[in-house]
DNA sequence: CCTGTAATTCCACAGTTATCGAATTAGGTG
DNA sequence: CACCTAATTCGATAACTGTGGAATTACAGG
């Protein structure tokens, strides 16, 4: 994993909106979400939800596929694996980070 | 873990110098590294690393203590265990995020 | 082809961020 | 106190971000 890449990602949920959209879709799990329920769920206009739709995919943690005239997005599991994998790896400490030691 | 502080502090680290900067204090260890110190290994110019420093620590995820003239940094270990936390806690599905299933 | 729904792209603007030289504050030493 | 090093704060500027209404593209059905 690219320190950049891990920069670019971590910027993309550095933002409650994009945060709150990313939950959202992991939470739908594998079935996705329609642009349109994404949008109920967040609660913003359709074309400030498509700019940060626009940046999650950019950064590879989500993907779209269209079903006739409706966008299902979908998060990228592995994408936010690695990115966790990084921050374990080449952030943490394992002394440090491990479970053992304080109970945070 | 608070959504909005989980966003803060992912803005925190989204940003390529500020992730080296944090990078350089993780590995740097409970002893920490001073600002000089960090200035050199991230080699940029001493009030632009200042901003950064001060950005990292209002989020939590960085300390200072001085040391007669010197500052030193520390990364705030608990910090970062919380964040991954929450990242899979809330931003997960156990079945997908577990390492079981694909290797990444 | 006309219509309707889905979603994006265009456009504009206010607010924020990154950058860094210069000035300033903090603290120790002769 | 004068001086030196460490680091921050000030000030200014260019670039980027978030936001959302309006126009546009994408697709299906009658």
């Amino acid at each position: 994993m690219d320190i950049e890449l891990a920069a670019r990602q971590l910027e993309a949920l550095g933002s409650p909106t994009r945060l709150k959209v990313y939950r959202a879709l992991v939470r739908a799990g594998h079935d996705g979400l329609p642009v349109r329920g994404l949008q109920q769920r967040v609660g913003i206009p359709a074309s400030t939800l498509s700019h940060h739709l626009h940046r999650l995919i950019l950064t590879g943690l989500v993907v779209q596929e269209r079903q006739a005239t409706t966008l299902i997005c979908r998060a990228v599991y592995p994408a936010m694996r690695s990115l966790v994998g990084f921050l374990v790896d080449e952030c943490c400490l394992d002394e440090q980070c491990g479970r053992a030691g304080e109970a945070a």
